[in-house]
DNA sequence: TAGAGCGTAACACTATTTGTTACGCTATCG
DNA sequence: CGATAGCGTAACAAATAGTGTTACGCTCTA
């Protein structure tokens, strides 16, 4: 699985709210990711899914937090982002019947899976609270 | 750093030439990769610049390996073809000066430098000797 | 009822890997 | 010496994924 900007956007969006309290709009979410409403709509709407935000429609609406930042962790972002996957194996499938060819890819698998699994622990250790804190600190 | 199917696919290709014992040519890589000689030619580069293939123009010319498949481990392969970045953590930079993003970057960045970490220990701990032998009594 | 705001489709742009063609150089064989 | 096998490299096409943009429809509220 392809690892994208998103994730590090997504949480930057989201501490952005739980800092600031407030109900966002997609057009200020764009503006300060300076990217498009439209952008920021598709993406969100994965966080949507998985129930870490929801939307509403029409005059004041815009995107709100469904729980606070100390119950949301890196992971939960990643997870609706991209599913059960974090990192995927890059495997080959040029000769499926070659026995060689299957034990690489087992041995591949089995590496990228241990280090699924620290990715995974860490993300989960991280809540966006945590962050913000961080950032309060720092600035 | 994106993965791709180049470590899976040179695994292969030094296993069986090791397994094998001879020289191969591009022309046979590629057959066996269902692919292109100058794509096999392109990736084999970056493992001779790495010393671990060597190759051979002209008449009964083709590539052969420097040493032994036991002294040659994933991590090799991986180090010869994309270089010291294992994972390459994906950050953001919407907003150079804000301390939020500037936060969660600092915390993925750790995140996936704690997980390449694991995937070095792992790719460093396969030799493709072993996963010649995990072929041939597999088969 | 007007307008703010999300939902979604459709398309262009970018970057990266992969595939392909073409041509040049070198070493061996006869 | 000439033909041929083989690598080296440049140039370009194709596929893929994220990103950016435009356009239009729906809903809610003032
Ligand atoms: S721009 Fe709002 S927190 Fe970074
Ligand atoms: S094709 Fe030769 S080892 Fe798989």
């Amino acid at each position: 699985m392809r690892q994208d900007g998103r994730l590090a956007r997504m949480i930057h969006v989201l501490v952005h709210m739980g800092l600031l309290g407030g109900r966002e709009t997609s057009e200020r979410i764009a503006q300060m990711l300076n990217t498009n409403p439209v952008v920021v709509r598709r993406t969100m709407a994965s966080l949507r899914q998985y129930g870490i935000v929801e939307s509403e429609g029409g005059r004041g609406g815009g995107w709100s937090l469904t729980r606070p930042l100390s119950e949301i962790t890196i992971l939960d972002v990643q997870r609706a982002l991209q599913g059960e996957t974090i990192l995927d194996a890059p495997l080959s499938n040029d000769h499926p019947s070659c026995p060689v060819e299957r034990a690489a890819n087992a041995k591949l698998q089995r590496a990228f899976a241990s280090a699924e699994q620290t990715l995974e622990r860490e993300f989960q250790q991280v809540t966006l609270a945590e962050i913000g804190e961080i950032a309060m600190t720092s600035a």
